[in-house]
DNA sequence: CTAAAAACAGACTACTGAGTATGTTTTTCC
DNA sequence: GGAAAAACATACTCAGTAGTCTGTTTTTAG
């Protein structure tokens, strides 16, 4: 689960979320993202065997980084709704930190799927699969015991958790770090779609 | 703005989307696309001058899908609430309908773009972005019109809008229109997601 | 009916980019 | 210090694909 990651590899990862990120998963080529590095593609296929594999890496990264830092304040002790705010406000700015991988992320996640994946490929994306799906299960619980205390009115719980995730990554299609974005601004972000993601689950 | 499209044309870009839908834009080739259509890629250059084209043909049909069913059941008339949750349902709808062309622009609307484009394309780009602004302004000005007005809780534009949009789009990350969904289900998402939309927008 | 234009088909080119194979350097560890 | 292994670099192959060019069929228009 939490396997050790080389200094060295974990430098490609971010390179790689970086150039997958600006350029797009397919556009990116594996020489794209050593020239970013200064190197050439001989170091990265020496740490992954395929462009499908780095590109699971990085997915997988992603849904680790959320994960970590949600259920870090996910809190069943808690009522439904507070819990579910702090798990909304950790996740914003989790994605607002490491923004390139979740770009990835959802750039990905549409059910598009490359036509050439072999068995190991298709085993890292069962993984990210499963590993994405374990997440929102952070959300869906909360959710799930919001309705069953009657504080939220009972709907369909896949649209639900679905389109309130949703809403909780819009950044990723429009946030700029560079754009001199401070952290104050990061907060205003993080407030009000923790709030509105809140407010979406009454009646 | 609604130039006349030929019955022909009208067919390959449907083809196109389903083919970008399944495979991703970047996967998909065009000899994908004629051979999904029983011809050759003699017929689509015919029509289309680049692949880049072609793609954002199938983005502007999206956005030209969405503005038309919306904006058909907008009405200043209305009190802010109302006539957004009409919105809100109305696009739900038309998404659900036109799934694969939505699919596509939620593909490659993360910001990501192809190395090689020329200024026609470039161009085609700039114009997918103008209309999808102008869509996303038909929401922006109703959320501002209820904020006027005290009825929303006053939020960060920008923010909201997009949270709003992308809660409005989830089922396209999810819904599979083969996998028996009929009517009614349909209907169940359009009218929760159309719900947890305005509910959002609330204190 | 016929010429011209539109709507395709099919073969070909040129290039990109993933993956490989082998060489070279650096580090590790005894 | 010296093998052995890890960490790269470099040059190459080869499949897939965007775009072109030239023919062939179909439709349109006078």
């Amino acid at each position: 689960m939490l396997e050790q990651i080389s200094a060295s590899k974990s430098e490609i990862l971010d390179a790689a979320a970086h150039c997958f990120m600006t350029m797009g998963a397919d556009s990116a080529s594996i020489d794209d993202i050593a020239a970013s590095l200064g190197s050439t593609k001989g170091r990265i296929y020496h740490h992954f065997p395929s462009k499908g594999a780095l590109l699971a890496a990085v997915q997988l990264r992603a849904a680790r980084f959320t994960y970590q830092a949600v259920s870090a304040v996910a809190d069943d002790a808690l009522p439904p709704q507070l819990c579910l705010e702090r798990m909304a406000r950790a996740h914003v700015m989790e994605v607002l930190r490491s923004l390139p991988y979740h770009k990835v992320i959802l750039q990905t996640y549409t059910g598009a799927r490359a036509k050439t994946s072999n068995a190991f490929e298709l085993g890292m994306q069962a993984q990210v699969r499963a590993e994405h799906r374990q997440y929102a299960e952070l959300f869906r619980d909360q959710i799930a015991r919001g309705i069953e205390a009657d504080i939220f009115p009972e709907r369909n719980l896949t649209v639900t958790v679905a389109g309130l995730m949703l809403m909780l990554n819009s950044p990723v299609f429009w946030y700029q770090p560079d754009r001199g974005a401070g952290q104050e601004f990061r907060n205003t972000i993080a407030d009000d779609l923790a709030e509105m993601a809140l407010a979406s689950l009454r009646a």
